[in-house]
DNA sequence: CTCAGTGCAAAGGATTTGCATGCCG
DNA sequence: CGGCATGCAAATCCTTTGCACTGAG
């Protein structure tokens, strides 16, 4: 199927030195389908044939080489999205309440205009800039309040 | 000596139904000397009277009571800050080597460009808006790249 | 006297790791 | 054949909890 994305993915790893096996396809081809973050739990769900261990190892190595993004919340389980290379840089709706997550994206000019304003910022701390993250916290339509 | 800080402290546990208790303060006293957000151990290291469940259950506490923060950055452990309500508005820049944390502010425009859109997110997907996080990821000084 | 707060030690729970086996290259 | 990948189970490590004790009201 995806084979765009398996390419990639395969070549991301070969320069890690790894190899492109049917878990870390699969583990791939799941967090494609998702249209949110995903936690381990929710991962292995959608991967019966999956040993606990093996998630965890080969979401560390897609992670490594640039595969996986690895996101914290605020609460209990780690989440795994693709890496922004494979997909549109965006953002997250994360409900306090719940912890359910939800993807967004802003004008091109603000996120211009973040950019300009953390460069600066990174350049007077002394930090080299890798990437930014902007989320909204609140809660979503089932824990609404009131 | 921080008066104001403890008397708004103790009322905000006082609505909880909560005393403000030696402990307490001194957590709160700990971290508002610190300039950026503290993980348990640096914080046990700062008050070494302190057993480390009390420490996990008072600041719980506080956080509940609206009074300190938790934030998590990708890694090992948790940090705690006090609420914004003590503190100015401000964001992180984070070490994705070391895991350190600085604070760091935007321009009041940037500020009110970046909620208007985030308004406008969070009415769309049905969230109620609770407040925003923009963090800089990237390398401190000491961990800066070759 | 009652009940919240405390400290110690033990439990919990997500994540990691040791080890023997299987499979790709 | 050699070495990485896998799965199981046991170990780790941050964090939470049970319990008995102390102190404030």
């Amino acid at each position: 199927m995806s084979t765009e994305l398996d390419r990639t993915a395969a070549a991301r790893l070969q320069v890690d030195g790894q190899r492109y096996t049917d878990n870390r396809r699969q583990l791939v081809t799941v967090l494609a389908q998702g249209q949110a973050p995903l936690t381990i739990p929710e991962i292995l769900e959608r991967c019966p044939e999956l040993a606990q261990s093996s998630a965890y190892r080969n979401l560390s190595v897609l992670e490594r080489a640039g595969v996986v993004q690895r996101i914290v919340t605020s609460d209990e389980w780690a989440r795994y999205e693709l890496a922004e290379a494979f997909t549109e840089h965006h953002h997250h709706l994360i409900c306090a309440a719940c912890g359910r997550v939800e993807d967004f994206t802003v004008s091109a000019a603000l996120e211009g205009a973040i950019d300009t304003a953390l460069a600066e910022v990174a350049r007077t701390a002394g930090f080299s800039l890798d990437h930014h993250r902007l989320d909204l916290v609140g809660r979503c339509g089932r824990c609404a309040p009131g």
